[in-house]
DNA sequence: TAGATTGTTAATCGATTAACAATC
DNA sequence: TAGATTGTTAATCGATTAACAATC
């Protein structure tokens, strides 16, 4: 029950999602080597996965679904649900509400806002958008401690410190600059122009020989 | 001149953007302390990554910051540019052609495919849609190899098969699903799913102490 | 020179991989 | 039982960190 890794934590979101998956098609056991097939790992490192969230399955029928994604789920989700800001509405604000709307009741976009007051008080794919300058009250009303941040580059770092300063204490950081915050609040980079030009890079030169191997 | 790793690249390419910036600024040299500070990394790792690409700093005034620009570019882009096509054009593909619109000539979407032809003929941001029975012919012919998947997860791992067919041989994919492709293709995946759930995750749990104290 | 930074090697750390007795 | 899989430990690997002589 000790603070699993960054790494550890994503995988363990993946497994939940393709056993959701497996519990559609009906399927109710599944073994460690068949998992690690679906999320491009090792039978031996979902193994240790499971063994974190204090799991166990059977030599025989390996793990029983439904019980491991509730596992997860008790791992990971906050029982009484969590709340998700999203600063900034333009192109990309809006197309992560899409992609978010609907999708996990426990883990909502209850909010979002913006510095342009004429996208303020409008509802976006089911969420209410609210100017910059309520942000504060607002976030400690919901008890947000969640947010997501999708403004430009130049008006990150600022949005970031009045995110911490309202209580946040995760961001998904899609602005391409490094924050810089207190080391307790955990940062996740989604840098879409740093990942293209890693593809681009490696499309031309190819993967190195070890990768391609693995 | 040997293949770099992954995360190499990665931060090469935050060190060219960081350069950039410091240019416009008018600043004209950079130690390694500096340039780590701005890209949260450490100087021995910068230094380090100068060395992989082959720039010569000098203890009195640190890194020349055009030559070094220049030095990643060399190696990083494809000295007669680079295209890039886009499959999927929903709402997330939209904003997609938005974000990376006008911002690297060496390195734009030349074109953008939809399996729904009501979306296909038109232009975005920019950039051409063309109908999915096209992709074949247009990626050869412009001798397309690196891709944005940005369709439901459903239809991923086709769409996928199908740019690997076509040359493709680096691809971004903002589906959901873990593709399985020929080792030889790179494939980075951007889970936006898995990234907010990491987030919440240690927004509750706190970091991992050992992480925040580095 | 003195002092800070550089290029480069050695030590450390963590994560992945391999291995194997225990289990159904 | 026989056979495949499980939980768990040991070996390996790579990347990061620390250290230091060489340099301007």
């Amino acid at each position: 029950m000790n603070a699993l890794s960054d790494k550890t934590v994503g995988r363990l979101s993946l497994y939940r999602r393709l056993l959701n998956g497996l519990v559609a098609d009906g399927v109710t056991h599944v073994y460690s080597h068949q998992l690690a097939v679906l999320a491009g790992g090792t039978a031996a490192q979902v193994r240790r996965d499971m063994m974190a969230v204090g799991y166990t399955g059977s030599p025989k029928r390996g793990y029983d679904i439904r019980e491991l994604a509730q596992s997860i789920g008790a791992f990971m989700d906050a029982p009484e649900g969590q709340g998700v800001a999203l600063i900034g509405v333009g192109n990309l604000g809006r197309a992560i509400l899409a992609y978010f709307a609907g999708r996990r009741p426990h883990l909502a976009i209850q909010a979002a806002f913006d510095a342009d007051p004429y996208k303020a008080n409008r509802v976006i794919h089911g969420c209410h958008c609210y100017p910059m300058t309520e942000m504060d009250t607002i976030a400690a009303k919901a008890n947000i401690r969640t947010a997501i941040i999708a403004v430009p580059a130049t008006e990150a770092q600022a949005v970031a410190a009045k995110l911490v300063r309202a209580g946040v204490r995760g961001i998904l950081n899609f602005a391409p600059i490094r924050l810089h915050l207190p080391a307790e609040v955990y940062v996740e980079d989604i840098d879409m122009t740093m990942s293209l030009e890693k593809v681009a890079y490696f499309s031309r030169k190819g993967r190195a020989e070890k990768e391609v191997n693995s």
